[in-house]
DNA sequence: ATACGAATTAACATAAATTTAACACAGCAT
DNA sequence: ATGCTGTGTTAAATTTATGTTAATTCGTAT
């Protein structure tokens, strides 16, 4: 999802087309208020305009960046002030690019992928933190409790795809193929035994992982008691 | 430093003297074939005219992706036709970033910081102290509890990796990249015995390195127990 | 050309993780 | 109660990953 925050609408209509048209999925707004206010899911990349009613384009991207969530999302700038003290604002404020009005489409999405191609080079995979496991992919670590626990990889390939989907049941065909990446044979108790390796190691916190007879296993956070 | 291909000796000597001014150091040469002979040094940065005579711009950026030395060194191309065409070529076949000529040295050196610091190339060496060791990369030693470390070269690469990544798992792929330049055969206990060597030189110091089995190793300082 | 240390490969050992298999247990339908 | 179905549990068997060592190759200085 781009976020596009543009007050000309003919520019914002024109740049939404093209960008859907290239199979990026945008939303568009015409205030970073606007933005704020109705954007709901996450960016993969925001365009700015600089000169904006309200908060300006450079206002924005401080927000961003000073927000943890959003910190490490690409923004490029637009810019109808082709002046060289413009662009060099824009740059040095942490924009990832910008690109001056009037530009060609192409132009554009050539830009957004090359700034979504370079940013997808360091992307850090978020802590899971949920009924007091967090597990964090970067370090290939979990705690429960603040304690460490050590995992082996099914072990922890496991635990991460639950929480990735908590509050949701998973089956066994989906775990096998996600975790295992291939299917086996009909009968087999390699989930249940990961599952239980799993729950003997969190101790008390491997009470979040249930079970939901005749279907498969789910983590949910909340202590159902 | 910065390296800069560019046929038009004005243009040149211009950039040149801009760069150094802002306290870059630049090795300017007028092909690509003059840049081959006499570039010693490893640049950190490529500045390359699209329009050269022999090879252009472009054929040299090519030779710059495909040599796993040079891949990951960000590239900037110059050029004086403002199309669109000729920017999204650029911009598609691998550049970092393009700037059209004619351009200010302000914003030059702005797309060359902002290019450089998304590279994380231009971080400063700093040393790197962690669990007991002491990494300097400037004077190349190594202190384990403050006695100094004999580590051949693979070694200190090796160790300055995990060390800067401290915490974070890295796989045997991204460890042969990095350390090694690029792929070997997927088989291979290379990695492996330089860990050994690393382990063992640094004594009990070694253990801040750790084995995540199936994965990779990652370096921890604190003793997490 | 030789010698030397470093780097890599190869072979094997060891440790650990994963899967298999067998059985136990619980809940439900008959 | 009895048998069926699905899951839990356990331990042994198997497979895989890493550790370790030694031999070989590579690179460089002499």
């Amino acid at each position: 999802m781009i976020y596009l925050v543009e007050d000309d609408p003919s520019i914002r209509k024109l740049v939404s087309y093209a960008l859907q048209n290239a199979g990026f999925s945008v939303a568009a707004f015409s205030s970073g208020e606007e933005m704020e206010r109705d954007g709901k899911e996450k960016a993969e990349l925001y365009l700015l305009d600089i000169m904006l009613p309200g908060r300006s384009g450079l206002e924005i991207l401080e927000t961003i960046r000073s927000t943890p969530e959003t910190r490490n999302i690409p923004v490029i700038m637009l810019t109808a002030k082709g002046t060289e003290y413009d662009r060099v604002v824009g740059l040095d404020s942490g924009a990832d690019d910008y690109i001056a009005k009037p530009f060609g489409m192409m132009e554009l999405i050539a830009r957004i992928k090359a700034v979504l191609r370079r940013s997808g080079q360091d992307k850090e995979k978020k802590d899971l933190i949920s009924g007091g496991i967090s597990l964090s992919s970067l370090s290939h670590t979990v705690r429960a409790g603040g304690e460490k626990v050590e995992l082996t990889l099914k072990e922890f390939s496991l635990l991460e795809m639950l929480m990735e989907n908590e509050g949701i049941v998973l089956d066994r065909d989906r775990i096998l193929t996600s975790v295992w990446g291939y299917s086996f044979d009909g009968e087999n108790r390699t989930v249940d035994v990961h599952i239980r390796h799993l729950r003997e190691k969190l101790g008390d916190y491997g009470k979040a992982i249930e079970t939901v007879k005749g279907v498969g296993y789910r983590f949910s956070g909340e202590n159902n008691e």
